[in-house]
DNA sequence: ACACGTGCTGAATCCGGAA
DNA sequence: ATTCCGGATTCAGCACGTG
């Protein structure tokens, strides 16, 4: 399978993604997420309670004349993706139930195998203001294998749980959408009418890839998966038809610090029966991988990484295992015994996990 | 469109779904839910990590040879279900990620139109023994109307908001699943593999359904539709092929205790409640022609006319379209906008109204 | 500085009956 | 089938201005 053309890893392809995926080598990548044109059909305006007007999407890239020409679309979109994905990568897509039912079908058919589907759960949906229907609160990503009898995927399982309180994690997660300081505007304006939050895709990634993988995004819009791709060092490879939102996704991965190798080493086996409750805060952006933690009379200091994790000389678990193996004890609550320095004060942890709370009500 | 065929209201027809449903007359039920055969294709057996058995879902019922053949299958089925549905009728269909992207898409090649897809998430799912996925915490429904342009169905929009905390009722759901005492055993051992739990099936026909609708499940296996139909005052058609899930829906169906009508009624919604012109509160001389109204703030002034008509300015016309118009607002509430003065305090109109529908009755 | 109120916004298939 | 019009309908999060 080898090839003599080379991977174009970290940079965005201007064009049809389609026709780009199909220039690419075949198993070449180790990821793909793809966030595809809905294809909603919406019919009028809408207006919410206070007369305000509701800025739909109505983008000339979400209109297909039929589910026949939309189905079409799908179907060699997802057959170029299956062939540039390696024999054991994975292909992530996101939809609405406007979409996602034929685009589950049709990757069915194509021999694609779902490993899971996946709800996102939204902290903060628009409502649904004429009280017709119920709050569309969720959308669905459907995470599947090349084919049925494909091995050897990654899947971060032990990391996963850490981030999760110790708790197997589900296959609901609920997140808050993408607005305030992390939506990128233009002049004011809403850069891409469906920027995804940055993480929804520390998750997918942090759970399918490691380290040094490929994710290929042929969807890109405003370059999420390549922020977060960055981040996590990962390679990404953006493709993307609009001149316009490849500026605004250069500009914005230039300006992502990635963190370092160190800090993103996630727990791979079997730990040392911890207690962790603290991989929200850090997929939250709440603390970031890096951020270093001490306790109240600063004896102690250790390290946050990637997946909630702490690392301390040669010891590393949940904020409760390093907390209590520094103090020599049998056992400690992490929440109340590390803090964290906030311009220049000194702020427990367990506060996060209160506004995380808060969050989730 | 009439048929001299009676429904078999509240029993259990035994036989196939599909000749079943298309002997009955077309457009004569107000619902639908089925729980159709998921097509899981499970491969080898699954143990839990302490080597017990599970006992999976290996039914002969839930066996198709390929897509296409599972395809044709749901293709019939909802189509003789459309045309059994009223038309301002609505479907409900559960399935989880190995079915329920082929039977959403197949629906919507049908013509029927969704309306919302709701998550099921499950406080207590079966974990991922193996720790390769996952848990698969949730299954999905599609609720959708007949067609594009159905109007008229039933969505209990103030019932469900009561519901939940008077929070609009969102498209995720976190129910239990079916265990303990609600679990149907014949011989200790699960009377049915997939029984869901009532719970769902309340919320289900508490929003979609009114008192006396008749709710048609095609796929009726122990009869949770049934059961919660009889308790809340619907009429239920149960259709099955296997004698040994009929002896034990009917046994079922036959304990439960039907609420009392009083206990059944649930919030309505203003829209249901009859109209008052605003004419008729002049003409009962609630108000007198002359009077002035204004708004909360008294920002704006109108006068009332001998037909009901509001006069501000240059403007005339109904107390909706002048507030409106005042306001440089698409609509207004004309009801809530605008008061009047009594004996010094400012009173909304909408009291008025209230009193003649008061009268009314 | 902190509390509080106001205003804006988000992948939305968002009314129904009478004329 | 199309038009008209009465009148019913929103949650969470963030930015910003005021006290």
């Amino acid at each position: 399978m080898s090839t003599s053309k080379k991977l174009p890893l970290n940079s965005i392809l201007q064009g049809d993604c389609i026709e780009l995926m199909n220039s690419l080598p075949e198993k070449s990548v180790d990821m793909i997420f793809a966030d595809p044109p809905y294809n909603m059909q919406l019919s009028g305006e809408l207006r919410r309670p206070d007369d305000s007007h509701v800025d739909a999407v109505d983008d000339h890239w979400d209109q297909f004349e039929s589910f026949a020409v939309y189905d079409a679309f799908t179907e060699e979109w997802l057959a170029a993706a299956q062939r540039v994905l390696k024999d054991d990568g994975t292909l992530w897509v996101i939809g609405s139930y406007h979409n996602i039912f034929r685009v589950g079908a049709k990757l069915q058919d194509l021999g694609f195998w779902i490993l899971n589907d996946v709800i996102w759960r939204k902290t903060n949906p628009m409502p649904n203001f004429r009280g017709t229907r119920f709050t569309n609160a969720h959308e669905t990503l459907i995470w599947c294998s090349k084919d049925r009898n494909a091995k050897g995927m990654t899947f971060n399982y032990d990391a996963l749980k850490v981030m999760n309180d110790d708790i197997q994690m589900r296959s609901d997660w609920l997140l808050p959408i993408c607005s305030g300081g992390e939506r990128l505007k233009v002049d004011g304006e809403k850069a891409h009418t469906t920027q995804k939050p940055e993480a929804l895709l520390y998750r997918i990634l942090t759970a399918a890839t490691n380290q040094g993988d490929v994710v290929l995004d042929p969807f890109f819009g405003s370059g999420t998966t390549g922020a977060v791709a960055r981040k996590l060092g990962r390679n990404y490879i953006g493709l993307e038809r609009e001149e316009k939102y490849i500026k605004v996704a250069k500009e914005r991965i230039r300006k992502v610090q990635p963190l370092s190798p160190e800090n993103l080493e996630v727990t791979t086996s079997k730990r040392q029966e911890p207690r962790v409750p603290f991989g929200s805060v850090v997929e939250r952006g709440l603390l970031s991988a890096g951020q270093v933690l001490f306790d109240s009379r600063k004896r102690y200091r250790a390290r946050v990484r990637a997946d909630g994790s702490l690392v301390a000389s040669d010891i590393s678990g949940s904020i409760h295992k390093v907390g209590a193996r520094l103090q020599g004890a049998s056992s400690c609550n992490g929440w109340t015994f590390w803090h964290f320095d906030a311009e220049g004060q000194s702020v427990s942890i367990d506060v996060l996990r209160q506004q995380v709370r808060a969050e989730m009500n």
